[in-house]
DNA sequence: CCCAAAATCAACCATATGGTTGACCTTCCC
DNA sequence: GGGAAGGTCAACCATATGGTTGATTTTGGG
C-alpha cells in the first residue's frame, strides 16, 4: 500500500485518528496534548500521528522537546476530489442513460 | 472496526477496490466478470466484493448461478459528506482567524 | 443425467494494525 | 549535574488484510 490515496483512505478508516484530526482542526497540537483526552497509551498515540503523518493528512514539526502537529488539509482534499468525481461520474451516467431511454421512446413513437 | 464510516474508508483503501467501484459505474457486473481483468483469483475478487459489501457500497443480488454486483452511492455519500464538512469546518476557522486579524489590525489604529 | 460454469469456503501464509509495557533518548530547568 | 517531562523505539500479542490453492456447492444446459 504505497499509492498516496491509498494511505490517506487507510488512515481515515480509524476513529482514533479522525477525532484526532477534528482537535487539530481548532489548532496545533502537541504530542501529549493530543494523547490526553484518549484512553490509551502515548506510544499508541504516537503510532497513529505517524500514520497520519505517513499519509500526509498532518506535519510534525520539532521545537525542543516539544512536538507540534499540524493539519495538512492538501491530502485530504486531494481524496475528497476522487470523491466527488465519482459521484459525478455516476450522475454523468444516469444522464445518458435518461438520454438512451429518451432516445428509445421516440423511436416507439 | 464496526463504525460504517471506518468500513467504507477501509473498503476504499485499496486500488483493487477502487478500481471495480470504478467498473460498476458503468453497469452491473457478474463476479467473473468483474474478476476478469485482474490478475488475481476469482477468490481474491469473491473477498474484495464481501468487504465492499459489508461497507454497503455494492450489493449483491443471486439470480440463478450469477451473483450481480451494483454500486450502492449512499454509503460514499456519507462518506464523502464527512470529508466535505470537514473542509468546511476548516474554512469556517480560516475565516474566524481572519476576523481576528482585522480586529488586532483594528485595535492598532 | 451429467458435466461444466459460477461462486464460495477452508486452510494456509505473509504482512500490517492497534494496542500494551518497558527501555531509551533529548531537552528543559533547578 | 541530575531528575523529570516529552516522545520514540523495540518487543510482544491478537486480529485483520490480501493473497494463494484445492475442495465444495449450486445451477444451467446439452
Amino acid at each position: 500500500m504505497s499509492n498516496p490515496i491509498d494511505l490517506v483512505f487507510a488512515a481515515l478508516a480509524d476513529p482514533t485518528r479522525r477525532e484526532i484530526l477534528t482537535m487539530l482542526l481548532e489548532d496545533d497540537m502537541a504530542v501529549t496534548d493530543v494523547a490526553e483526552p484518549f484512553e490509551m497509551s502515548l506510544a499508541a498515540i504516537s503510532k497513529h500521528l505517524h500514520i497520519l503523518t505517513r499519509a500526509g493528512l498532518i506535519a510534525q514539526e520539532k521545537h525542543g522537546r516539544v512536538k507540534w502537529c499540524k493539519l495538512q488539509m492538501d491530502a485530504m482534499k486531494d481524496t475528497s476530489i476522487w470523491m466527488e468525481s465519482f459521484g459525478q461520474f455516476e450522475t454523468v451516467n444516469l444522464d445518458a442513460f435518461e438520454r438512451f431511454l429518451e432516445d428509445q421512446t421516440i423511436q416507439i413513437k
